[in-house]
DNA sequence: CCGACAAGTAGAACAGATTCTAGTCCGTGG
DNA sequence: CCACGGACTAGAATCTGTTCTACTTGTCGG
């Protein structure tokens, strides 16, 4: 078999090869969900040996992550693309987590793997932070298009990087009570804006806050 | 798995067999974990064929669920026993759930077990709402040894119990970071009370309770 | 050109959950 | 008394994640 390419760099046959997987991996989990995404059938479609699949992804569970994390890039733009516009932190934060329900309802498969993912997987790739980050930065400014300079560090430690974490997890439940069949959007999105309201009603971002204080910003 | 009517003799064996096959497999978890619980091992320790084991639990979780459900009657007993003293709702809420962590952190195995079942659990058993009607209770009334007088059946859409179940989501997580060997428990006590500070702060089903300061809950 | 080596490959082997097969046992209605 | 049906049993079989074996290839320093 081996139809290796002809002598090349090493490495980026590797992140080649690599990202062949993932995209043969999302296709298998966009149909059947996670279950459909077998290793044997991921490593066979995607052309490599059970082996080598699992030298790239010493478990399934990390070939989940990194699709998830695809996907989770995908949200990330599109949030960057069109920027929620309400005027609180709570609003502005329910827009972007029920938006992000509405796009992740659309493949229900890969929202589950996401959910499980987010809950489940270990120390490895840390994904909930990213939601939680999105979040401090979303209720943090109205966004300036322009400006750079949002804290992509927020402190950590600070109460409202907590409470955005605490909004994160409420999130995460409430897309798994949705996928579960026990809530529908709208219902969830009540949930979230009862809870949000509470955790951001004073919501501050901490100290560097002050620059970005312009009101109406660009759209 | 419904108790189906009695027929007998027939239903007390019944209960008595499953009732021998969920202690068998709370003895396992408690050692090993969840992978240690192994049907295979369950079944024969449990003195049934696999296949009978697989009647009355249809599959491994819902076997974890069952040994979980009996975790979490013990945990209320403890609750009713010596009930939380803060002043607040948050503090006293926070003060259960700490207590709860700790208690669950005696054994860890078992704790993994109750905070996946709580995730994963399909809507067989609805493990998650029973912390929040807990909280919910708590919350609710300072305790009163002896008024009954709080209802059992809180409203399930009343805003303070939404606000429970927030805070039930963001306990299951810090419980599931703290599993992971991302927090300890003094980091996961001040995270929840900060959230649970901001969730309930002006919590009340019919009194007030307007001191909402992160209370120092009991160590 | 050589030997060491990392990265692959095909495929067998293993492990544990779940399912299936065949047959036994026992209480009950006819 | 007896056939039927449901609960059980022992154990094989299946499925899928994960690991292991044995062998090939391509790269590279010397």
């Amino acid at each position: 078999m081996a139809v290796q390419a002809p002598i090349g760099m090493r490495s980026r046959n590797q992140s080649q090869r690599r990202k062949r997987i993932v995209q043969t991996a999302t296709a298998l989990a966009l149909r059947g969900g996670v279950e459909a995404m077998q290793m044997r059938a991921v490593a066979e479609r995607a052309g490599v040996a059970l082996g080598t699949l699992y030298r790239y992804f010493p478990s399934k569970m990390d070939l989940v992550v990194a699709v998830v994390t695809e996907e989770l890039d995908l949200l990330e733009a599109s949030i960057i693309r069109r920027p929620p516009a309400a005027e609180s932190a709570a609003g502005r934060s329910v827009d972007v987590l029920i938006r992000a329900t509405r796009g992740l309802l659309r493949e229900p498969e890969l929202a589950d793997a996401l959910v499980r993912s987010l809950i489940m997987a270990e120390a490895r790739t840390e994904l909930a932070p990213r939601i939680t980050d999105l979040i401090w930065r979303v209720a943090s400014g109205p966004p300036s298009p322009t400006a750079e300079a949002e804290p992509a560090t927020p402190d950590r430690e600070s109460p409202g990087y907590v409470l955005a974490g605490a909004l994160t997890s409420v999130w995460i439940f409430e897309l798994l009570e949705i996928l579960k069949g026990h809530r529908d959007i709208d219902d969830a999105q009540h949930r979230l804006d009862t809870a949000a309201g509470a955790l951001l009603a004073d919501f501050e971002p901490a100290e560097a806050a002050e620059t970005a204080e312009p009101a109406e910003a660009a759209r």
